[in-house]
DNA sequence: AAAGTTTTTGCAACCGGGTTGCAAAATGAG
DNA sequence: CTCATTTTGCAACCCGGTTGCAAAAACTTT
């Protein structure tokens, strides 16, 4: 994705486009998949962590990404596709590879509604499958 | 739930009996929800979280708990309701409250299927849905 | 019952992701 | 150009999770 794209994109959630933040989302951007702050940092090894850190934190704020959890590994982050202003709307249901320790998003599988109890609210939610990918299926 | 009880179960599972896990399973069946390392620390005082960790780890490892993961807040451990061996075949949604900060069990949902992509197997799988649960509904 | 072996436990230390305080650098307004 | 504001890097910290190690407990064997 281009700078220029990616600058309009922050301008339109509110987001000064400095030129970390512009580096930031063009990893994401860029990536096929969600990725970790340490993933992040060893992409982007020219900003601190920190900035890294502020900078998600801040994008996350505004909805221009969700968070997803993975196995332990912590939190893994992903542009919203949506290009509505709402709170995640786009939400897929991810696979984690316990072979390889990726994690995919299944962009076409929506995650399912479910009928809650009486009186709870959904706001998010967070669907992740785990099991062997096929690029790992036939491996050792 | 009743030492006996318990003890058996643990033997059944294949684990010795000791007291510190004894303790360590009933507080996961006295809790109406999965708990994590640190509320386990709180509630057995006695033990040290190392012992925790580690019988957590082995219940884990013989199938006779199970864990989620919650928002950011760590992983929970919760017993297994099934009674055969199989790996996580008990699985149901959690709700994860925004204001309380407690995690439900959705005992009565079960994790719907989905259709993966050609040549991508489940394991298990983790479907945590994020909002405001019943008590905290009308709050603040 | 004593000695030896194995398992379990507590303690302390460590590890790594995430987070914050602070001062320097960059940006923007007057 | 100067002052105020924002962003950034660095270093330090926090905290959940994890491990090494030696003491304690449980089991064996004689």
């Amino acid at each position: 994705m281009k700078q220029e794209e990616l600058s309009e994109l922050l301008d339109h959630h509110g987001i000064k486009p400095t030129a970390n933040r512009i580096l930031v989302s063009k990893a994401l951007a860029d990536a096929d998949r969600p990725l970790t702050l340490s993933e992040l940092e060893d992409a982007l090894h020219t900003i601190d962590k920190s900035g890294i850190f502020r900078a998600l934190s801040l994008f996350h704020e505004r909805h221009l990404v969700h968070t997803i959890e993975d196995s332990g590994n912590g939190v893994r982050y992903e542009l919203c596709h949506s290009h509505n202003d709402d709170a995640d709307d786009d939400l897929h249901v991810h696979f984690y590879c316990e072979r390889c320790q990726r994690t995919f998003c299944l962009e076409h599988i929506p995650i399912p509604e479910v009928e809650l109890p009486e009186d709870y609210r959904k706001i998010s939610a967070n669907f992740t499958i785990k099991g062997v990918c096929a690029g790992c299926k036939g491996k050792r």
